[in-house]
Order: C-alpha cells, then sequence, then structure tokens
RNA sequence: GGCCCCAUGGUCAAGCGGUUAAGACAUCACCCUUUCACGGUGGAGACAUGGGUUCGAUUCCCGUUGGGGUCACCA
C-alpha cells in the first residue's frame, strides 16, 4: 500500500488536477490587472460589510482593468438560507455592482472559471484532495466529533493550546494498511491536511493593507473535506482562487488569524497564493463599546435596509468609498460630476482599524447626492422607491407634470436646494403642496409675531383682494407684500425694523410668516413665491379660506 | 486565556522626526435671507498612558491600559 493506492481507494473517481490546470488557463490581462471577487455564504441577507468588501473589489478591479466576480460560498447546507443566492445577486444589482462574472441568478451564471457556486465544484475539491493524498499531505482521519470534542476537553483541562496537531493528531500516524482496512471496514472518515509546520517558528506576511504580520506557523492539522464530501472554507478558498486565477484576495479582517493556514495550504500544494486585503469591519458603537454592525440588533447592517428607507445607492456607496479612502470627499467635491470609477481608489490606504458607522454622515452625503440630481431624476426615484414602500406618496406623485413643478423648486442652479436625504423623506417634504392633502386635513398653524385673529383675517383678505396678481414677478410681488405690510402699519423694511423695534409691531417678514403659514401650515418652506406659482390662485384661495375659518 | 491587529477632536480621518496637528460630518456664533434649506465667515474641540531612542517625538522602540479579531467536520 502506497500514497497513490490510498487516494485511488478514497477518490477512485477523481480527475487529476492536470484536467483541472488545463482547463482553467492563467488569464491573458494586462501587466497588474487585478482578478477579485466577492465570495459570500448564501445565509441570510446582505450584511453591509459584505457591500463594502463587494465594493472596494469593485473599484481595484476596475481600476486596473481586471477581473471582478462573485462566487457563492454554500459549503455548509446547514446553514444555507432559501433565496440566498438570489438575495446576494439582486443587492449587487440594486447598488450597481454587477460582478463581470459569476452567479447572476439562482442557478446561472457567466464566465470561464465556473461553477462559480461551491457546492457545484465536489468533484474538483476531491481531485485535489485526491492530488494531496498522493503527496502524502493529507490523510483520512476516522475520529468522530465525539473523539475530536475529548481531545479538546483534556486539553483543555492541562491548559494547552486546543487543536488536532503534533501528538494529538491520532489519525496522522496511521499506517497506510490501517488507514485501508478502516475504510475498507465501513468506518467513516473525513480528510485532514498534514500540517507540516511547527509552533515555534515564526512566519512574515505582507499585507496589502495590514502591512506586515507575523504569526507563528499553522501546526494544526485543519479538515480540507468534511464528511459530507465538501471542502472546509480553507481548502476551497486554496482550489478555488487558484483555478479561478484570483490575484487578490480581498476579504473581511476576522480571516486575518487563518493566513498562516492558508498560506500553508498554498505552498504545500505547490500554487502560487494570490495577495491578500484585510478589511477591517465597520462597527457600531453600543453602550460605549465597540462592535461589529450585527445582523440581530442592528436594521443598518443590512443592504435591504437602505433600500426600504430609501437613501439612494449612489451615497451609500459614495459613503462606504469614504471610509476606505478618505480622499474620496475631496475629490468628489473636486469633481462633482464624475462617476466613482473615475476615483483612483488605493487599497493599500485603507485604514487598518474599523470605523465606526455614522448615519448622519451617510445622510448628508445622501442630501448631497440627490441635489445633484434633476427634479425629473428625484421625481422618477421616488416615485419608484414609493411604489414599492409608500402607496399614498406612489399617489401623490400620480401627475407627474405637478409633482415636477414642486421638485423643480429652487432647484438646478449652482446653490440648488438641499433638503431631502432619502426618498421616505420626500412625502413630508411636500405633502402640504397637495390640496387633497391639506384642504380636507385639520392643520395647525403655527402662526408666530402676528397671532391674532383679527390681523390675520386682514392680511390674508387684503393679499388676495388687493395685492396678489399672479402675473408678478418676483421683485413686483415682493414689493407688494410689503405694500400690505405699510397698509397695516408695519415696517416695510426688517433693518428698519431692527433700527426702531419700538415703532412697529412687526415687520415685513412677519407678514410673510402670516401667508406662509396660512398657505402652508409651516413656518419653514421653500420660496413661497415659487410655492405660490406652483399652488395656482384658486388653490390659494380655497387655502386661506381655509385658515380663516379655523383661526379660533 | 494563547496568538494577532489597532489607538489623532463626538464621528470619519490627513500626518509618515521639527507642522500655528489638515479636511469632512456633527456642534456653536455671526453674515446672507420674508422662513427654511443652501452658501459665506469664524469659534470650541484631539495626538490614551508610562518609559526609552534622539538636539527634538503625534510620528521610532518597549511596557501599561483600552478596544477589536481569532482559536469548528461555520464561513
Amino acid at each position: 500500500m502506497d500514497y497513490k493506492e490510498l487516494a485511488n481507494l478514497i477518490f477512485p473517481d477523481a480527475k487529476p488536477i492536470s484536467y483541472y490546470e488545463e482547463k482553467y488557463k492563467p488569464r491573458d490581462l494586462k501587466e497588474g490587472a487585478v482578478v477579485t471577487r466577492f465570495a459570500p455564504s448564501p445565509t441570510g441577507f446582505v450584511h453591509i460589510g459584505g457591500l463594502y468588501q463587494a465594493l472596494v473589489a469593485i473599484q481595484s478591479a476596475k481600476k486596473t482593468e481586471g477581473v471582478f466576480f462573485l462566487r457563492v460560498e454554500d459549503t455548509d447546507q446547514k446553514r444555507e438560507v432559501e433565496n440566498g443566492v438570489t438575495d446576494i445577486v439582486n443587492s449587487l444589482k440594486d447598488f450597481d455592482m454587477e460582478p463581470d462574472e459569476g452567479m447572476i441568478s439562482d442557478t446561472e451564471e457567466k464566465g470561464n472559471y465556473g461553477p462559480y457556486k461551491q457546492s457545484l465544484r465536489k468533484d474538483i475539491y476531491q481531485a485535489f484532495a485526491k492530488y494531496m493524498i498522493e503527496l502524502g499531505k493529507a490523510y483520512p482521519c476516522f475520529c468522530t466529533p465525539e473523539e475530536v470534542e475529548e481531545i479538546r476537553k483534556k486539553q483543555e483541562a492541562a491548559k494547552i493550546r486546543p487543536g488536532y496537531y503534533g501528538v494529538w493528531a491520532k489519525c496522522r500516524n496511521l499506517t497506510l494498511e490501517e488507514m485501508a482496512d478502516k475504510i475498507k471496514n465501513g468506518e467513516k472518515y473525513i480528510i485532514r491536511f498534514k500540517s507540516p509546520g511547527r509552533e515555534d517558528r515564526k512566519i512574515k506576511y505582507k499585507d496589502v493593507i495590514k502591512g506586515v504580520v507575523e504569526f507563528p506557523e499553522n501546526d494544526q492539522d485543519i479538515v480540507i473535506i468534511k464528511a459530507d464530501g465538501l471542502p472546509t472554507y480553507h481548502f476551497a478558498h486554496v482550489v478555488d482562487d487558484h483555478l479561478m486565477r484570483t490575484t487578490h484576495v480581498i476579504r473581511s479582517d476576522e480571516w486575518l488569524s487563518s493566513v498562516p493556514i492558508h498560506l500553508q495550504l498554498f505552498n504545500e500544494i505547490g500554487f502560487k497564493a494570490p495577495k491578500y486585503a484585510h478589511i477591517s469591519p465597520i462597527m457600531k458603537n453600543d453602550n460605549g463599546n465597540k462592535r461589529k454592525l450585527s445582523k440581530r440588533k442592528d436594521p443598518e447592517a443590512a443592504v435591504s435596509y437602505y433600500k426600504e428607507e430609501g437613501i439612494p445607492p449612489q451615497a451609500v456607496k459614495e459613503y462606504l468609498l469614504n471610509i476606505a479612502n478618505s480622499t474620496f470627499e475631496n475629490w468628489r467635491r473636486a469633481n462633482p460630476d464624475k462617476s466613482i470609477d473615475e476615483f483612483d481608489f488605493n487599497l493599500s490606504k485603507m485604514s487598518v482599524s474599523g470605523a465606526l458607522f455614522d448615519m448622519v454622515k451617510l445622510l448628508d452625503i445622501g442630501k448631497n447626492v440627490i441635489s445633484r440630481m434633476t427634479a425629473e431624476e428625484i421625481y422618477d426615484k421616488s416615485l419608484i422607491w414609493a411604489k414599492e414602500y409608500d402607496e399614498e406618496l406612489a399617489e401623490m406623485l400620480k401627475s407627474k407634470d405637478y409633482s415636477l413643478k414642486i421638485f423643480g423648486i429652487e432647484r438646478g442652479g449652482n446653490k440648488p436646494r438641499k433638503d431631502i436625504s432619502k426618498w421616505s423623506e420626500v412625502k413630508e417634504n411636500i405633502i402640504y403642496m397637495f390640496d387633497d392633502k391639506f384642504l380636507n386635513a385639520k392643520q395647525e398653524y403655527p402662526y408666530q409675531v402676528i397671532s391674532d385673529k383679527e390681523s390675520i383675517t386682514k392680511i390674508l383678505t387684503l393679499y388676495m383682494e388687493k395685492y396678489y396678481n399672479e402675473n408678478d414677478d418676483k421683485q413686483e410681488w415682493f414689493n407688494k407684500i410689503k405694500s400690505l405690510a405699510g397698509e397695516m402699519g408695519y415696517a416695510e423694511e426688517v433693518k428698519e425694523f431692527k433700527a426702531n423695534p419700538d415703532k412697529y409691531k412687526a415687520h415685513v417678514g412677519d407678514v410673510s410668516t402670516v401667508l406662509r403659514v396660512a398657505l402652508t401650515g409651516r413656518t419653514n418652506t421653500p420660496d413661497m413665491y415659487e410655492i405660490m406659482k406652483v399652488l395656482g390662485k384658486e388653490s390659494m384661495i380655497k387655502r386661506f379660506e381655509k385658515a380663516k375659518k379655523e383661526l379660533n
């Protein structure tokens, strides 16, 4: 019995690895092109941290004319969730982050390096596991989970490092004959890697983001093929990223401590290891402690949250990019209209420590992103959002013409209005502009300086009867309000009022406030001249009548 | 607990041996303005701590403290 015979006994049907080496040829890309991937498990919704990784990966690939692919890591059937793959694909689509290669739906994929779903690659992993066995670098292990647990307990009791290694790795010392006999007897087994490492030796490696990191060598005989015949993450990673010709593995921080295992695996199997870039996770402040954004506790951890809230995908991406490379902010200010793909993203400039998630900042970016949009875009996007999440708003937006007029107020030009940071704010923002909403609802009228019934009635009546003319330009329009103020005995100029506070009871601004409150039910609105134009005279009359009626 | 990583204002962060320690968000004041949003000006606000090294440390080294990660037939 030799290694080869053992390997054949275990994987009689596996192809030689040369078959796969031949099938998945090195990519023909220009020098320096980054081939990278997003490789999530379909275990539930897509996490904002995952989106962050994917974004960083895309930027890296785009910048170098490389490849970004989506690989689904579904080797743990126990944790798999229904529609997991579809969710991932759709989430990337929502953010306009479609991969160049890989899964494009639950069952379809594109690209020449597939399958891109690990559960479909069982044969491939087994071929490489077989190869490892032939090399004498992997072996079958017959320990039951209970036995392994038993070993761990002993180690813990003796306060020594837990794990399957050295003298604890019982099965590694079985003779080939013993192994063969056990297999023939039908004993259950898994495949373990035979680690050549020693814990008292150090390895150094250079992470693209973290810099030089030093670790003890791996000496654990880790599992590479599980009882169900599927590989563990470690082995799948090595096989896949080799065969898919990945140049850069961009993944979450939590993998950093597995690097010694991965490097050793690459080395023993004889492949060139990719470069690693370990990204710090996005954190959240929880009672003074930092912790990762959690799927269970934090709604904003799920990318679906941003869609539901109507935060533009563009804003989320810009926020994330800003965390990744803080120079992005300056670049954006200098290039307000450029696509983020033109930003010179730099992996190695990413922060080594995890950033606290800042919703306030995100919404500020949202505000700016939306302010750069035309009224038409705002209309389209809020309508799409409304159709899914807010029927009432969708109903309000039915008249495109009218909606466009509202969204057009103070928009365009170099100082656009910045009062919407997400689509879920739109309704509150414009609802008073709709007669059927405004006229039929009970309104609060927060009058300010001028608040007595008589004065208000007089202002509203006089204004419509004597002063308002829908054909006035803005200057004329405001002059009329001044005249009205004068007629009422108030100061026509605010400055004059301030100079002689005792002489007047109020000033033209206070008169405006009365008009504004009567018209809209609020003290803060966009430009009133434009509001009146959009509303039209008929609506104004109705609103003033309502206001007068509801004076107390 | 072992191993690893990290530490600049409330938050994100420039910095890479000599700086009045940038900038953005948030905050405050003022200006602009009929209100708000915008815009403008200004203010407050930081190098965790103790040792070294050095003519000189935010920057380099060590310890302490604090935070994070990881130790599965999960990824």
